[in-house]
DNA sequence: ATTCCTGCAAAAACTTTGCACCATG
DNA sequence: CATGGTGCAAAGTTTTTGCAGGAAT
């Protein structure tokens, strides 16, 4: 489930890159706060209450590492922040949708594969081949009825 | 199809608001770039061509007052501008989605409402009642295969 | 040892705000 | 002529970059 720092290691050595406590503390974070959308400054003052000498410039260089190495996923709800969590779809594209109510703002996470009819059609109508969706849902949630 | 001076007028008076040359033509610049996702600069740019002293400030001012009166449609393609196009959706419903090339950046839109059997679903599994959605998918297109 | 990383501060990029003057209804 | 809008410039936010010292392999 979890990436542990030889699994992690490998991964960055693979890149010519090296693991440090910084690196390993900021994925940390990430796993410990799975479910949660964090952005690049709330993740700084986790970090920071193990590493108080991090700098935000560091979490900023680490998250897009951890990006381009598939660990983590990027998405946006339209608050000016870009949020960044865990990702799931290591364990076989496992995807997730947001529904994101309109009144209170909560987030519900949604495993659902749903999704595959439709793309499975955009590439017969299209030809266009499907690697990967975000999706955000916008409505009202059950207790803002 | 699309807004015309008077109409414009009326939507703005319900919300005790002026109809102004420079509000008319970022208007007018988004429905004819219709299909366009276009960010505030460029936006900017456009408009400046006919109204030459037209701030950018404004543009940013108005943007948002046509996203809060329907009119446009706010959109997030990743690549650290919120872009904008006229909506589609003043038409009853007829949502689109973007296939994103991840070879090309080419973006496509695709009119589909094979979201809705979806959305029925999420109400009777989470009782949450979704009022729009945003949908991205990312893959390659048939020209970079 | 070499190469890569970090922290800091400065810069960049995008967006918002304050204010004096101007335009609309 | 009252109210709201505009342009400009300044300030705010979030994110990126340059560089000298420090850590990892």
């Amino acid at each position: 489930m979890s990436v542990n720092s030889e699994e992690f290691r490998q991964l960055l050595k693979e890149k010519g890159l090296k693991l440090t406590t910084q690196r390993r503390m900021v994925l940390d974070v990430l796993q410990e706060n799975e479910g949660q959308h964090l952005t690049a400054e709330e993740i700084h003052e986790i970090v920071r209450v193990r590493c108080p000498e991090i700098g935000l410039a560091t979490v900023y260089r680490t998250i897009q590492l951890l990006h381009e190495l598939k660990l983590i996923d990027k998405l946006n709800l339209d608050d000016g922040y870009i949020r960044y969590e865990i990702g799931k779809f290591n364990d076989d594209h496992h995807h997730h949708h947001h529904l994101i109510c309109e009144v209170c703002g909560k987030v519900i996470e949604v495993e659902d594969d749903l999704m595959e009819s439709i793309e499975e059609r955009f590439l017969s109508k299209y030809n266009f081949a499907v690697t990967d969706h975000k999706v955000k849902f916008y409505g009202i949630c059950k207790d803002c009825k």
